[in-house]
DNA sequence: GCCGTTTTCGGCCCGACTGTTTTCAGTCG
């Protein structure tokens, strides 16, 4: 059983229980441990063999529940609870508007088990003749059973972020706002956000709400006033604008920055002082004064917090850490002297060699590596051994004509099924720097996988391992390896993990970057740039190796070219 | 059910909105 798996069971019995009227806090306890093994990267099974306490979230119960699953596939507990509630009536919360309450009384008192009966006990009227259920609410769900039909699930931060920010640039041309933010999970650079929530000051609201739901890439309006204003957005994504008095700006953009664990986490910290956090400022409880905050970081200082920066905020240890000045000074985008994966017209990229160079040197880096690919990736025109010394005598030439960026020769080697390169030995090491990768056979078992990483790891011609999980956001799994057996091998040879920055790729991915970066490896964020745009895609992978904790001194492309060349050295 | 440099018992985030009520439950973020 997967971790995802296990964690959507356990929210599935927090649901259940919540059908019940079971104590609220019981079903806090479940949601909390299903999100925290959903971000564990290594089986939790093994945690808790190792470790009963090991996770946050999970104690002697719930710990002892996760080993029934495990080792028979369900609990007694899940068992008892589909009695009463089969599972089809729990997808129905998956409706919104539609929560444990309602679910439960419209199976129970209307024998709804679908959604196609909740659909027709709200179109003849069963649904409005319940108590405290009215036409409006009926008509309500009505409603949002068509959307939850039509709705494609959430979306990647690849596509909401240039949308969202298309939008902020509207705004801010063509409305008077003088302040407008992005809060949200785009602000934390997850990997998929769900809706986008925009924070804004104005002293003419007016303008900018009517501005927002006249904007061409609004499909449709669901509310608009001049506080706040809802509207979805061609595509299906829903943007929610609230405007707020300056004072409150901070408060207000920390709040719908969440992540709302983090926020559960810093409340419940603030609580243990005396004070409440809320949208609307800090309250100290004892004297009812209310302190505003026109900055996010003076609500975090006010509370005796490190600033917490918004890729961190996932309710995992970052507020222990912030307590004693712990959290690492993360990677910005401004540190990356380099970009060291990207292909040309040599192979699959649609950009030469001299086009991709002066695109590196106008984003500003000292040194940059063209890493096209192996003979063995057909489809994409790799390399013979021939064409690829025919590519590095090119390079030269121009590397002659832009002495101010270093341009290493590179490859992105095939990693091949059994572990072994698709160049030789010899060839390899011709090169300055080799990029092995998984391209085929990525259904292998995980004990397979994990040697084939492994051979690649140690082999010494390998400098870093690109997309090491070959994941695609919201489309493949990847291959599964054993991660802590593979990362420490990375350390020790001193081969690099990439974080590659295409953000239907992002991988290493946020958690990945973490548990390398504790076992003592380093990354590289590369775009993997198949033309000279695809180079700022850069602000994804930064972004996701922040979520992971990477200080500049973790990522080689962030350090000097001396340093780099002194590591792409070592061994040989 | 979890958790503790205030606690091994007694707490557990905060507020808005909606629709239904006539004081509040349910849902959401």
């Amino acid at each position: 059983m997967l971790n995802v798996q296990v964690a959507a069971a356990l929210e599935e019995t927090a649901n259940l229980l919540e059908m019940t009227g079971e104590n609220v806090f019981r079903i806090r306890a479940y949601q909390r441990a299903a999100e925290a093994i959903a971000d564990l990267r290594e089986p939790v099974g093994t945690i808790l063999a190792r470790d009963p306490k090991g996770i946050p979230g999970v104690g002697s119960g719930i710990a002892d529940h996760i080993r029934e699953l495990l080792a028979t596939g369900t609990t007694k507990l899940t068992v008892e609870l589909h009695q009463r509630f089969p599972p089809e009536v729990v997808a129905l919360l998956q409706v919104p508007g539609v929560g444990p309450k309602l679910a439960a009384r419209v199976y129970e008192e209307l024998g709804v088990t679908n959604l196609d009966m909740l659909e027709a006990a709200a179109i003849d009227g069963r649904l409005a003749s319940l108590p405290r259920v009215g036409t409006k609410s009926a008509a309500n769900v009505l409603k949002n059973i068509e959307g939850f039909r039509r709705r494609s699930g959430r979306t990647p931060i690849g596509i909401a972020r240039p949308l969202a920010e298309s939008i902020i640039a509207a705004l801010l041309e063509g409305s008077n706002v003088q302040r407008l933010a992005a809060a949200g999970s785009l602000r934390r650079f997850q990997e998929t956000v769900g809706d986008l929530d925009f924070v804004g000051v104005s002293d003419e609201p007016k303008s900018v709400m009517d501005l927002l739901v006249s904007l061409p890439q609004v499909d449709r309006v669901l509310g608009h006033g001049l506080t706040k204003s809802s509207v979805i957005l061609l595509g299906g994504l829903q943007l929610d604008l609230r405007l707020v008095e300056p004072r409150d700006f901070g408060s207000l953009l920390q709040h719908f920055t969440g992540s709302a664990q983090h926020n559960i986490q810093l409340r419940e910290y603030a609580v243990a002082r005396g004070l409440k956090v809320s949208e609307y400022g800090l309250e100290d409880m004892a004297t009812s004064t209310v302190r505003h905050f026109d900055d996010e970081e003076g609500i975090y200082a006010a509370l005796g917090l490190q600033f917490i920066p918004p890729e961190l905020r996932q309710g995992r240890d970052e507020i222990r850490l912030a307590v004693r000045n712990g959290l690492p000074k993360l990677i910005e985008l401004s540190d990356l002297k380099g970009d060291l994966h990207m292909h040309t017209t040599w192979s699959d990229g649609s950009a030469s060699i001299e086009a991709m160079v002066q695109a590196a040197i106008a984003k500003g880096y000292t040194y940059m590596a063209i890493s096209d690919h192996s003979a063995g990736l057909g489809v994409a025109r790799g390399l013979t051994v021939e064409r690829l010394r025919a590519q590095a005598q090119e390079i030269r030439e121009v590397a002659a004509r832009y002495p101010e960026i270093r341009i290493l020769t590179a490859s992105e080697v095939d990693i091949r099924a059994d572990g072994s390169m698709d160049f030789p030995d010899d060839v390899l090491a011709e090169l300055d720097l080799v990029i092995g990768s998984i391209h085929s056979a990525m259904n292998q078992t995980a004990d397979e996988a994990t040697a084939r990483l492994l051979k690649a790891i140690e082999n010494p011609n390998v400098d870093i391992i690109g997309h090491p999980t070959t994941r695609i956001v919201g489309g493949r799994e990847g291959v599964e390896f054993d991660r802590p057996e593979v990362f420490a091998a990375a350390a020790r040879t001193g081969t690099a993990l990439e974080v590659n920055a295409n953000p239907s790729r992002l991988d290493l991915r946020d958690t990945d970057v973490r548990m390398a970066l504790e076992a003592g490896a380093r990354i590289t964020i590369d775009t993997d740039a198949h033309v000279q745009g695809n180079m700022d895609l850069m602000e994804f992978g930064v972004g996701t190796a922040r979520r992971g904790g990477a200080r500049a001194q973790d990522v080689w492309n962030a350090g000097p070219i001396d340093d780099l060349l002194a590591w792409l050295q070592r061994d040989r």
